[in-house]
DNA sequence: CGCATTTCTTAATCTAGATTAATGCACAGC
DNA sequence: GCTGTGCATTAATCTAGATTAAGAAATGCG
């Protein structure tokens, strides 16, 4: 059994399900009830702002929970879609399964953690957003994300550092010739 | 005894302490090791940026806890610095009280409803600063956090924005001609 | 009280990154 | 194998907000 299985009490493989790339799993405006967890795959959230644009709110590759805590703390409907980036095997959660409260302390301990760690990438990102340039930002998500970038087209990338694909490709002219 | 005791195992007032205005609690580049309940008063965390410029990550008004979880999280040394912008009464809690692992099933409970109620802050936040003007992001704080206004000075609100104070002023300046 | 310091505002100029547009590429569907 | 559609790049132009500068108002302090 893995580490989410022991999180949520989930009886071992049962919820587990492999969906297209291109899949959308939740959109905004959506009632908010469900999170995934990333077996196999790659998911992205994001928001469409009212002019039409896509902006990546995270990606979430093996190993991570794709969620909506915002829509769920504040009990509103979805503000983020969920998009299959590959064919990607989920263990789909219901609300009702993640916010149960006879979980037992290792539990507790264990969502503790993750939840920590949660807040701590937000605050990076946060930080980085206020008082980082389009290329220290590039830069960092190179090295924090090692693994993501030839997973991505730099489109996406661009989105996820809040810039456009034009002004990535230019940063990424500049780093070449400066090598 | 308030909910922060009781979250964190503390004996009543034990360490409550009131600090100054302009008391630093936490410099960036410190060991990072404790966090602060506020009682009374009014904190603000920043990082300042290799040009020297300050950005607000955020308040603390009553109730709140003000900590530096990156910094925590992943072992490094604190990035944030913590300040009083009013004399404040605060309770100081140390690293070591704030991670134990023998809390009862109600105090992890509370610590995941917090925890989660402060992710929700933090997506939205970031979800502005991507995807809002500055002057959105402005009409966003003054919805959401109604009594802080009045107890800043525009500065730090621009500086919560990602904005300038010159910037701040245009923006209230077209406001107060729209109305 | 009076002086200094910080805060706020307005305005002129500058710039990082957005927008628009055009070109070449890759590859999916027929 | 062709053809359309989306992706990446480059370049020209535009713009939101930064920077710089200066004056007015508020605040703190001896």
């Amino acid at each position: 059994m893995n580490n989410i299985n022991i999180l949520f009490n989930l009886n071992t493989d049962s919820a587990s399900k492999i969906y297209k790339k291109g899949t959308i799993l939740q959109r905004a405006g959506d009632p908010s009830s469900h999170l995934y967890y990333v077996k196999k795959g790659l998911l992205k959230s994001y928001t469409i702002d009212k002019k039409g644009k896509e902006h990546i709110f995270m990606f979430a590759p093996e190993g991570w929970l794709m969620s909506d805590i915002e829509s769920q703390e504040f009990n509103k409907e979805a503000v983020l879609f969920f998009e299959c980036l590959e064919d990607s095997d989920l263990i789909k959660i219901s609300k009702e399964q993640s916010t149960r409260d006879d979980l037992s302390k290792e539990q507790y301990l264990h969502m503790s953690s993750l939840l920590l760690r949660r807040v701590g990438v937000l605050q990076r990102r946060i930080i980085m957003l206020m008082s980082a340039s389009a290329k220290e930002r590039y830069e960092h998500f190179l090295e924090t994300y090692p693994e993501l970038p030839n997973r991505l087209p730099q489109r996406l990338i661009a989105s996820y550092l809040g810039i456009t694909p034009e002004a990535l490709s230019k940063i990424r002219g500049e780093m070449l010739r400066e090598k």
